[in-house]
DNA sequence: CAGTGGTCTAGACCACTTA
DNA sequence: AAGTGGTCTAGACCACTGT
């Protein structure tokens, strides 16, 4: 860590230094997904901080669940494959407290176009650079209940388009395939009415609500991982939401 | 304190004990909105702790958005009145990252019945208990947005049907008069059809489509603070969400 | 048993606010 | 200058997991 002197305007925290490293480790790919880090005595050693400096680090990264932590055993890089992470973003469950239904894909299609005016802005690359579209159908319980469409940077994923099928959760390919952690999103609902597309894909009739989630996924080097937008049918379903 | 000695089976932190006495300072009104607390020294030495453990209860107080900690300054006990603490619930903002709107409110009715088998369920109270019904239209930039519906327990809120014109952050009322603080919520969206009652508040056709917002708000206390039902029209706003 | 993270302490010093 | 919270350290002991 070579112990940077703190010039007086530009005041960082030690605990913020080692932070910064250690996402840095984790945008680099040093610490993978899956695997244990040296214990904090060894990273306390290594960095030449204290043990407790270490800790308040390794603390904040648990809290954003990049790190899972176990009394006993060790810190670990979070996968997400583990339920919760899933469902942190995927919030669709039965109604009233029920719990919630694991998706299925079909009808899947992914073309390679060149992005959008306004995709190019939100996704922070360049005017017309290439993106993957990919829409598809998501099943629970076997009923088709959302239409969804998602706008992935090309940049970020080659040859996503020559992956053949792709897997349920995207999140988890971004993940392992390209290292890519999807660490939050920034979302706006509203009501619409299903489009021609939607009822053929949803098996809806003319004039039916539909909830419109448009999401953008960020990731942890701070960029933009994708653009999500999901038509959700939700007469069987609510998008669940908790306050904290 | 009294530093209660910790059985083995039945184990808490001592920190964690610390906390729940500050909860408890909290929720018996000893510590009241916007009062600053004794500082750490005062209050490890009060209970016989260190100045770290009190610091670590503190701290995730902070963290839960129940006290404000100022360098320099002291601990205060938050104030649902800030800018942050009304948009943690009022998320209709203006559309594509805009800002959020500043909402009033109209057409106000508030009756007293007793609570329909779900409510009470809900509520967590006693099968047709009274509760209040409160029905109001609101309106952001003057236009009406929201048709709200809140249903809340009168043995928490004894008088609220007497109070006169309710103020436009309800919460802050359930605060200062009632000492009830709402510290998070579960929410549940869908969309829907516009009723009768919907277009009539928010001047919509037949057959437009709503986005509901079904919120039970949670006391600090661990009860339930009141339901609310938004019915909302996003044309010209949407719902936010960022997930962290 | 050794090794990990979790809790707790005591004390030093820093940054910020107020008077 | 005095008082507050914020950072950092060093060390002790506890709880849990594996071998």
């Amino acid at each position: 860590m070579e112990r940077v002197i703190d010039e007086r305007p530009g005041f960082l925290p030690l605990y913020r230094q080692v932070y910064d490293f250690m996402v840095k480790q984790l945008t680099n790919g040093v610490w993978k997904a899956g695997e244990a880090l040296p214990s904090e005595q060894v990273l306390a050693a290594q960095l030449g901080v204290s043990q407790g400096t270490v800790r308040k680090a390794l603390d904040v990264l648990a809290q954003e669940q990049l790190l899972d932590r176990h009394q006993g055993r060790g810190t670990f890089v979070s996968t997400l494959t583990q339920e919760r992470s899933l469902f942190r973003f995927f919030r669709l469950r039965r109604e009233a407290g029920g719990d919630f239904g694991i998706p299925t894909s079909e009808d899947e299609k992914i073309t390679r176009r060149p992005a959008t005016e306004r995709e190019a802005e939100v996704l922070q690359i360049a005017r017309r650079a290439p993106v993957y579209e990919i829409k598809r159908t998501r099943l629970l319980d076997g009923a088709p209940i959302v239409f969804e469409t998602v706008i992935a940077p090309a940049s970020r994923y080659p040859g996503l388009d020559r992956l053949g099928r792709l897997p349920n959760a995207l999140y988890q390919l971004y993940q392992h395939q390209y290292g890519v952690n999807v660490v939050g999103a920034d979302e706006e609902l509203r009501a619409d009415l299903a489009s021609p597309e939607d009822r053929q894909r949803l098996g809806l009739e003319e004039g039916a609500p539909i909830l419109q989630i448009r999401r953008i996924a960020l990731a942890l080097d701070g960029g933009r991982a994708e653009i999500r937008i999901s038509r959700c049918d939700t007469r069987r379903f609510v998008y669940a939401v908790s306050i904290r």
